[in-house]
RNA sequence: GGCCCCAUCGUCUAGCGGUUCAGGACAUCACUCUUUCAAGGUGAAGACAUGGGUUCGACUCCCAUUGGGGCCGCCA
């Protein structure tokens, strides 16, 4: 049995996808899972320009995410180039082996005269269209002939008329073509250059790939490809083609362009608002093609766990059993099976991608959650504490669901005097009888007490008790006080995080705001 | 239009002929807890697309219909 060795081969795009990510997960998967190899080769064109900066977002997102190829740009490796534009002496090399033995041939029709033959096909409702070979050079008298007459050359693959090609789809299972159904593709155009299909495959092979795992929608491109394998004389890899992943509440495959659409997913419009939120405070680039939860940059940039995208991107098609959800980047490894691939398509639901986000967000020790909540903060411009972020985030609980969130708190490190508040509530607050009287008498109180929660709230219990009211007279006012918002963590804990000179501070600014 | 693929709660799924009036998760709703917002606790609602077979028995096998998706390029 031979080493396992599996590709993914993107063309530059500028953005990592999440279909893509989802086939390169289950690749990289089968390949730790078997000990095999994962290759990233990059199905480029000459055409392309400005490579890195297509390239880059691809790159970065998969090491991001953790998906590190063995062989490819950057590590490079034995089947170097990776690049397919700079493997063309492989395909031209192919070509010529193919019309050598008769497998493909030199084609002279104009386009013009293809696309003729093709309507007509069309008006007999003949169903397929097969291409006549009215000028397919058969001797190379008959290649004079064509140029003579100033035609340019295709070639074409001369496909099997009869028969069926079966294929023992890894998880489709067999899956049966007939061969007329298939036409004459072309290989090599007019001006030399060589057509994807043809490309691909060849280059799949000359790497030694062993499977090939890959989205549905190359299912019915196979046939061409086995053809092109069978006709140079080689062995076949397997293949596995993988259901899409479709937009959210439909079967359509997952698209970068019709984010407005998803905006009426009422959890895909949450995500961006999140995101939008540490954009804005950020001041990051928020590009529909970049920023766009369809696009791995998103979650990077927004501040989710690597871990939790790749496990709901693995469960998304995939199941191990009725109730095993929570897995690590080893579980799924130990895990995985092409077996238990499922079928049908899967649609993206950012709703429970946000649960496994938490999920795995609490799963995190403290340290490490203060790391990337720093790391945000710091971008803020903001030179926090470790010991008050950790303190944050230990009240925050699971209200800090990406790292990003973190900057829904930046009020505890801004000036005491230059709190904004919720004016709003605040004047409608004050505007009880008795509750600016409390507030000042209550501040008398603290200057003299600890500060640490369970103190906290015993004298403000005591306080309310010697003063005959209701805890929420004294509650609310206070924490818009201090925080400058009705919503927030536990009001004690959110007073001892600040401190008492702050909390003093900002109660004065309250009252001076009040006009007291 | 031809061919190929797919079809269990809103969503992701378990189910590989009988132990399932279909189990779990996310979302939803109600109640509860509560100093706000979350969280937590308790509970509820919610699916085998349809029609034929096969079988003692079908969510599971077969066929058809319907619906959805994909491919049919000198795009990748």
């Amino acid at each position: 049995m031979s080493e396992v060795r599996v590709r993914i081969a993107p063309s530059p795009t500028g953005a990592l996808h999440l279909g893509l990510v989802r086939t390169a997960l289950y690749n990289w998967l089968f390949a730790r899972q078997q000990g095999g190899r994962f290759i990233l080769r990059i199905d480029d064109t000459d055409a392309q320009r400005n490579m890195s900066e297509v390239l880059q977002p691809i790159l970065d997102g998969l090491r991001w995410l953790g998906l590190d190829w063995d062989e490819g740009p950057g590590v490079e490796g034995p089947n170097a180039p990776y690049f397919q534009s700079q493997r063309i002496d492989d395909h031209k090399a192919a070509v010529a082996r193919l019309v050598a033995s008769g497998h493909a041939y030199y084609d002279y029709a104009t386009t013009e005269e293809i696309a003729a033959e093709r309507l007509a096909a069309v008006a007999n409702k003949e169903g397929v269209f097969r291409y006549s070979r009215r000028w397919m050079a058969e001797t190379p008298a008959d290649r004079v002939r064509f140029e003579a007459e100033g035609r340019k050359p295709v070639v074409r693959l001369k496909m099997p008329t009869t028969g069926a090609l079966v294929i023992d789809d890894m998880v489709r299972g067999r899956v049966e073509f007939e061969w007329q159904r298939e036409q004459d593709h072309v290989i090599q155009r007019a001006d030399g250059t060589f057509l994807y299909h043809l490309a691909s495959i060849v280059d799949d092979h000359a790497m030694g790939i062993t499977h090939i795992i890959r989205a549905e929608e190359h299912l019915s491109n196979t046939p061409r490809q086995i053809f092109i394998l069978q006709s140079l004389g080689v062995e076949l890899p397997r293949f596995a083609h993988l259901p899409f992943v479709a937009e959210p509440g439909s079967r359509n495959k997952l698209s970068k362009r019709k984010i407005r659409v998803y905006m009426k997913n009422r959890d895909f419009s949450d995500l961006v608002a999140r995101g939008n939120k540490v954009a804005a405070t950020l001041n990051l680039e928020t590009g529909p093609d970049t920023f766009s939860p369809v696009v791995v940059d998103f979650y990077r940039q927004t501040g989710f766990l690597p871990e939790a995208i790749v496990n709901y991107m693995a469960l998304l098609g995939w199941a191990l059993d009725d109730k095993t959800e929570h897995f690590t980047r080893e579980d799924l490894v130990r895990a995985f099976s092409l077996e238990r691939v499922n079928k049908s398509p899967a649609s993206f639901d950012p709703g429970k991608l946000m649960a496994f986000e938490v999920r795995h967000m609490l799963a995190l020790p403290v340290e490490r959650r203060v790391e990337l909540c720093l790391s945000f903060l710091k971008q803020a411009g903001l030179d926090a504490a470790p010991d008050k972020v950790a303190a944050i985030i230990a009240a925050a609980g699971d209200r800090i669901k990406v790292a990003g969130d973190v900057l829904d708190y930046v009020d505890f490190f801004t000036a005491d005097d230059k709190l904004t508040r919720d004016a709003a509530a605040f004047a409608k607050e004050m505007g009880r009888p008795g509750t600016a009287v409390y507030l000042a008498k209550f501040r008398g109180v603290m200057a003299s007490i600890v500060f640490e929660p369970a103190a906290l709230e015993k004298s403000l219990q005591d306080f309310v008790a010697a003063e005959g009211i209701r805890g929420g007279q004294i509650i609310h006012v206070l924490r818009l006080a201090i925080t400058g918002k009705t919503v927030g963590f536990g009001l004690y804990e959110t007073m001892a995080i600040l401190g008492r000179e702050s909390v003093l501070a900002r109660i004065d600014a309250a009252l001076r705001e009040a006009g007291i």
